[in-house]
DNA sequence: CGCAACATTGAAGCAGATCAAGGCATGTGG
DNA sequence: CCACATGCCTTGATCTGCTTCAATGTTGCG
């Protein structure tokens, strides 16, 4: 927004895709937080790639029902949960997301800045902070270098859940 | 939500299209507000409509793309604004779909409850009859029976572009 | 009328924001 | 290798916008 205000609608992973803008007026960016390699595709030529498929038309439309899916449980989020809800429901599915792609560390990697995770969840990043510094205390969690290594798996998921 | 919470993803007006819950573990429903009819389809039967037409593909991903433009717009008023731009973007929003539909009185009527206004903007229903009480007062509308009549549009835009 | 559902209004409380200092790495130039 | 800057992140104190709690008002309807 003009006056700084941000809204962060997701993490992207190797493999997501990533649809752009289909308005003008609409100002949607993506900013890379980390090494980046992508694959870009005009509309016409996605489009036209749809075209050529006569099955990809029932994906796509189920891809797209995901899609909605997600965004109306993060609606959910930002609208009906508090901070201590937010910031587990972030944790459980970014560990979830990490889990898909292969990555079964313990640690779970957070390559985006705090600043980053505010936005998402729309909280301040103090708050964000004071969460996880918070949960720390409770030892349901420790924070590491790069990320946070959860001791209590089921209770920030009972959070998240809630 | 289990406890009471609940998020509401939007109003519909005659001649929307509402999706399902593509997944089982997910609970999602539509009340309605006020008189219905409604044509149902099941979702083989959508899916057999889908592939009969080689031509519906783009516009289904077109719609869709929509859906997820408005969802992220949401997101970003359920994450980042004040009760104040809240209730004005959902005044000019709902404004702008009943014209849409052919319904150009002047005063704009809102079939459904406070609640539900409430649930759709995150808020309290006694938050949203507040700031609209004071938009009253302020002199930028009237409250009628069964809706409200904007008196200062210009300024309920700015609110809500803010 | 009298009840029930919805809406408004007021007072008090609180979760999260804001304001304001530090910490703690990493980098950089002398 | 040290002084110093820079960019996060954390922590504390205070503030405030919205919620919560509690009446009261309004509307419609059997």
């Amino acid at each position: 927004m003009p006056d700084g205000r941000r809204q962060v609608f997701g993490f992207a992973l190797p493999g997501d895709f990533l649809g752009t803008a289909p308005s003008d007026r609409y100002s949607f960016s993506a900013d890379a937080i980390d090494a980046v390699t992508v694959c870009r595709l005009s509309r016409e030529a996605f489009t036209h790639f749809i075209e050529q498929r006569p099955h990809f038309p029932i994906r796509i439309n189920a891809f797209a029902a995901r899609e909605l899916m997600l965004a109306q449980e993060q609606m959910l989020l930002l609208g009906r949960r508090t901070a201590e809800e937010k910031v587990a429901s972030f944790l459980i599915g970014w560990r979830e997301r990490l889990v898909q792609i292969g990555d079964e560390r313990q640690t779970i990697t957070l390559p985006m800045s705090r600043q980053d995770i505010a936005d998402y969840l729309g909280l301040t990043i103090e708050t964000v902070s004071r969460t996880l510094t918070r949960f720390e205390r409770e030892k349901m969690l420790i924070i590491v270098a790069g990320g946070v290594r959860l001791l209590d798996a089921s209770r920030a998921a009972a959070m998240a859940a809630a």
